[in-house]
This record gives structure tokens, C-alpha cells and sequence, in this order.
DNA sequence: CGAAGGCTTGATAGACCTCAAACACAGTGG
DNA sequence: CCACTGTGTTTGAGGTCTATCAAGCCTTCG
């Protein structure tokens, strides 16, 4: 399954990542290019990481779409986060030993898998590098908030379109959009998993918010289509994502 | 407000959250015991940092009991966690600039008020209260991810149950219980805002858990009385709060 | 004593879940 | 080439859960 790894560019995605929401030096830029990767080709639905294992390594999502989640008793699951392309999903596991969750892929995905050893190492060298990560575990902490609120006090379409809004900006901001937008690849029980809802609702609200000619959902995507009147139907202000640009304002 | 500090005990309650989670040498913790603090004393509901702010210092809460909270158009409003003394409820500050979100105290609670610059300059010369920040970062991001399970894919007696399962452990490993267990001081639309819930559901169900005998609440506290019968109840598993004890197994 | 804040309780409406069945499509094997 | 299967989507019907509205109660405090 693992195959050695000849510099591939996807390990730019990582930079691209990093600097979207942190400044980086040239010789940090080179060192972060420069660890060791080993690829993993994964089908669909596979487990990355299981809740409950320890690893020793960290996964950095080169091409595909993972999310993080739990599943309960009673057949229950609650998605806690999607992934792209530069993501690192399971950086706390370099220094939280048990998963409590579990990191798997949606769509087919390359993993590369870094040696934690090499991360410690990496961010003893350059402290300007385990200030990035730090920061990106803190932006990560302000999704999960922006989450709660979503689930909390919006309602069905508004959860829906904020959702779709954050994940087509993350794209954006990290080079991902294809000419417009970015497509999904989420099945309608994704994202009720993501959002508490049922399937059936979903696909209610889906098909609502296709009406009203703000987002396209077929064969498990889904894709924003009016910026603008999605924003407004989700009651999205991207501050949370503190993404560079918006904080050198 | 703000009265000078001749270091008063509480300021020890930072080295003893800080420990509950990572190991620190003794250094590190003198260093941790002599920066310098500024008291703030404020009466119950009041702000310590507005949504959209920018802050030049991190607040420690000494004593007392606050909230992380945004509030939304239609006077809703979601509670994203609390925090109890020890904790840095806007450790987030040092490096994101704006606040997503505000902070603010339930209860009349003092607050140590610590210079971003005295924290980084504390974390560029002891690399290990760095990490032990980070983890706290981490650990914090488990805890939403633990809400988001509560509040996407629990029923509501779950959810409460659930919370004060947190709550009263988070207590017990900072050492804040008095004799048996901890008096949360919480209204119910207070738990209503952190649920997702109405104020009226959650009166109903907080009945319902006092008639089982797992809950007391009264004036605006609520408290855990049969701490197995609440584990199960609320499908407790303390994985995630990742405490330093739990993780050395 | 009156006011304010929080708790309690009942009634009602609407949102959402569950169950169930049909449909569409792609991949597979005879 | 075509049934067959599996996966995901769509739609309907019914019932439950929970929000909302509204009113009364209790305690604290000025």
C-alpha cells in the first residue's frame, strides 16, 4: 500500500496551507518541503486514524477528502470536520496519545504520512514552524466553535449554507477552486452526519436551496453557485477562519 | 477596576491546570508563578473580551466562573464552553487578533490580566510552557468536538447529563471540588445556550434527572449527585479531556 | 411593597425524525 | 446485452419531539 515517495508538488500544498493563515520564512518554507513522506493511496471510506489508537505518525492529506468523526451507539455518527488537499488532520496526535476520534477518507485519498519524530524535530529547529502549527490548531479550535454555533442556533438551510460557505473558502484561500467554485464530494448523509440533521432532511433543504438557484447538488457534490446569496442564507462572516489577508486589515 | 496583585494563591491554579494536562519542570513552573498579573474584580455578566476585539493581555480567571459565548441576530446566542479558575479563557488572543467571539462571567469572578508580550517572551525562553500551552489549545479543540457529539447526535437528557459529567471532572482534576463534587453556576438559559436547547426543555429535563436522583439544581447552580448513574446517562467517556493521569496508562 | 430575575407549568403549533417504498445510476457477471 | 446488485437519492405519511407563547410562582433586593 505504501509506496517511497520522489517529491511530489501535492507537498506544496502543505506550505500553502500554512501560510494562508501564518507567515513563513524561505529556509522554514524549504524545511517544511524537505520532511520525509511517505505516501499512502487509500480507497473511499477507509480509516486513517481510529478512534482510541495511538500513531506515531501525522497524516498530511496530499490529493483527496477526509473528515474526522464518531460514531456512538445506536448506529449514531457526528462528523466533527472535513479536510482538503494541505491539511494535516491529525496533528494533535503528535501530542495527544490516544485518538478520540477517528480520521477517515470520503473520496479515494493520498496521505502522506509524516514520522512524528520528524515534526518534533522540524519544530525545535525553526520555532517560527510550531508557531504556524500552533495557530493552525487554533484556527482549527475557531471551526469547531463556528460548528457549534451552526448546530446549535441555525436553522436546516442556514447550517447547510454556512457549511458550504466555509468549505468553498477554505478551498479558495489554499489554491483548491477550479475556475468557479469548488465541488464537494459529499453524500447527503455526510452532511447530516455533519450537522445533526437526518438524511431526509438534508435532502429536503437541498433541493430547497437548489430552488432558490444558490447551490447545484448531484452524484454525492455539492457545489455553491450564488456567493452571495449563500453568504446571506448562512449567516456567514468569515472572521473565524482568520485567514491572513483578513488579518493584516 | 484593577488593583495591584501581591501574588495571591489563585495565581497557583494556572500551574495546576496547566498540569492536569502536561508535565512541567520546576523551573518552568517558577517561571509560570512569577509573571506578572494585573486583578481585575467583576461583578456577574460583564464582558471580559468583546466579539471583534483586539486585546494586548490574556485573562486568567482566579477565581469565579465565565463563558465563551457569540450571540446572533433574533437575541440567539450559543455558549461554546466554560471555564473555571485556572484556565485561560483567552489564551487564543496571543496569536489569532481578532476575537470570534466573546468572554464573559457568569458569576462575580476576578480575573489575572498577563501581558501578550510577557507570555511570549516566557514561551521563547521555556520551551516546554510552550508546549504545554499547545496542549492546552489541543485539549480545548477536543472539548468542541466533544460539544458538537452532544449537541448534533444527543438526545437532551444525554446532553446535560453530558455536561456536567465534563464539568464536574474538569473540577476535580484542577482541584476544585469542595468535599462531594462541584456547584456549577449555571442558569438554565445558560445551559440552554450551551445545548442548543430552550430554556424551557431544559427546565423540564433538569426535573426529570432530579427525579432520578442523578442532579440537584436550585438558584441558578446545578450539581452532579450519582456520578455512575450520570456516566451512563450521558454516554461520559473522559477520553478527550486527555488528563495527564489518563494518558500515562 | 413593588420590581426584577429566574423557575415552573400548560397548551399549541410546527419542525424534524422515522419508516417505508420507489427511483436512478453505475458496476458486475452471466 | 441485459438482468442484478449496491449505493445514493427522492418522495410520502405519520408520529414525536421541542420550540414558542403565555401565565403564574418564588425569591431577592432596593
Amino acid at each position: 500500500m505504501s509506496v517511497p515517495d520522489y517529491l511530489p508538488p501535492e507537498r506544496h500544498r502543505l506550505v500553502r496551507k500554512l501560510e494562508s493563515i501564518a507567515p513563513l520564512s524561505d529556509t522554514e518554507q524549504q524545511a517544511l518541503l524537505a520532511l520525509p513522506v511517505t505516501v499512502q493511496i487509500m480507497d473511499a471510506n477507509m480509516a486513517i486514524v481510529r478512534d482510541g489508537q495511538r500513531s506515531q505518525t501525522c497524516s498530511l492529506i496530499l490529493d483527496g477528502f477526509v473528515c474526522r468523526s464518531k460514531s456512538l451507539p445506536h448506529g449514531r455518527r457526528q462528523i466533527m470536520s472535513f479536510h482538503t488537499p494541505g491539511d494535516i488532520a491529525d496533528l494533535q496526535g503528535l501530542t495527544l496519545n490516544v485518538a478520540d476520534h477517528s480520521v477517515s477518507t470520503l473520496v479515494p485519498t493520498r496521505v502522506g504520512l509524516i514520522p512524528h519524530e520528524s515534526l518534533h524535530e522540524l519544530m525545535r529547529r525553526y520555532p517560527g514552524v510550531a508557531a504556524a502549527f500552533w495557530r493552525d490548531t487554533l484556527v482549527d479550535g475557531a471551526i469547531f466553535r463556528a460548528w457549534l454555533i451552526n448546530i446549535g442556533r441555525r436553522t436546516v438551510q442556514q447550517r447547510i449554507a454556512h457549511l458550504l460557505c466555509e468549505m468553498t473558502m477554505r478551498c479558495e484561500a489554499v489554491g483548491l477552486s477550479h475556475n468557479s467554485g469548488y465541488e464537494l464530494p459529499l453524500r447527503q448523509s455526510d452532511i447530516a452526519d455533519a450537522l445533526g440533521l437526518s438524511p431526509v432532511q438534508v435532502n429536503r433543504v437541498l433541493r430547497e436551496l437548489g430552488a432558490r438557484g444558490l447551490i447545484t447538488s448531484q452524484d454525492s457534490t455539492v457545489a455553491a453557485l450564488d456567493w452571495e446569496g449563500l453568504k446571506q442564507a448562512g449567516e456567514f462572516d468569515p472572521t473565524y477562519l482568520h485567514l491572513s489577508r483578513e488579518e493584516a486589515a
